[in-house]
DNA sequence: GTGGCTGCAAAGAATTTGCATGGGC
DNA sequence: GCCCATGCAAATTCTTTGCAGCCAC
């Protein structure tokens, strides 16, 4: 197996812009709103040279990828991290207004090849709308 | 606001069928892939079927719903429980042999309107792999 | 019997890719 | 100067949806 020299990460002035965009912390941004902010100020960028971007940062662990529910995928700037919670009926996402568990990556670190170096945690329930309508139906079932 | 009885949840063959193929532990499998095994048995069920079953039966806390690192959307039987790891660099995804949290329910309690029912937690790093070649482009950037 | 469920197929959304040119290192 | 990165647009992949008939409850 021929040795495959980890690629240099050019920072182009398009990287170097939808970085920016990202930088404020809290956001989950689509691709598509990456592109639409980005373009503001780089105007004929290419959505796919967003798309490309979005994977490399994320690969080289400067922004990351998540994964919430049902739709497109969303990107974070990551300086602020942030668990999500999810209501199993309905779909909606919220944050989560707790503190991030340290420990667990220690906790795992060790229990397998990888170098541990984060996680992604979402919490997944019902929220107060859909818990309504679930105990209506109970009731009704009676 | 008009209530919104919850709707009931019929049991079809399909939906019984599609249940029996995710049964089978520590398995993700993709909508395309349960429409290939479910067919063995429906030979003229259809992808929209498996689409739309996957979607209630999650949603019902049947099954679960996976998005790991690229690729479609993954679904898993659920009994047992497990997390995973993704390498950042290549997108790997490996189960991981360690027991799951119980406490991280608990400790989010009441931090939100929700009610909580579990979560979803993967781990983000460098398989072994990759991290050979980190290293070595390091070494060569010295 | 009724309202949700299915098959079919087409539409739609999200993402990837080929290729010629441009630009970072 | 070498190669990676980009813009453009087409292609692919993944998922959703409209509709008429069917079936679980």
């Amino acid at each position: 197996m021929p040795d495959k020299p980890a690629p240099a990460l050019r920072m182009t002035r398009q990287r170097r812009a939808i970085l920016e965009v990202m930088q404020k912390p809290g956001q989950h941004l689509t691709a598509d709103v990456v592109y639409e902010r980005v373009r503001r100020r780089i105007p004929n960028i290419s959505l796919g040279t967003v798309y490309r971007s979005l994977e490399i940062l994320s690969r080289a662990g400067l922004i990351r990828s998540l994964c919430l529910g049902r739709g497109p995928r969303q990107y974070d700037g990551g300086i602020h991290k942030h668990y999500h919670i999810r209501c199993l009926a309905c779909g909606r996402i919220e944050d989560i207004a707790a503190e991030v568990f340290p420990n667990l990556d220690a906790a795992v670190r060790g229990k397998t090849d990888f170098e541990i170096l984060g996680h992604e945690l979402q919490f997944e329930g019902l929220c107060a709308d859909c818990r309504k309508s679930v105990k209506r139906s109970r009731k009704r079932a009676r």
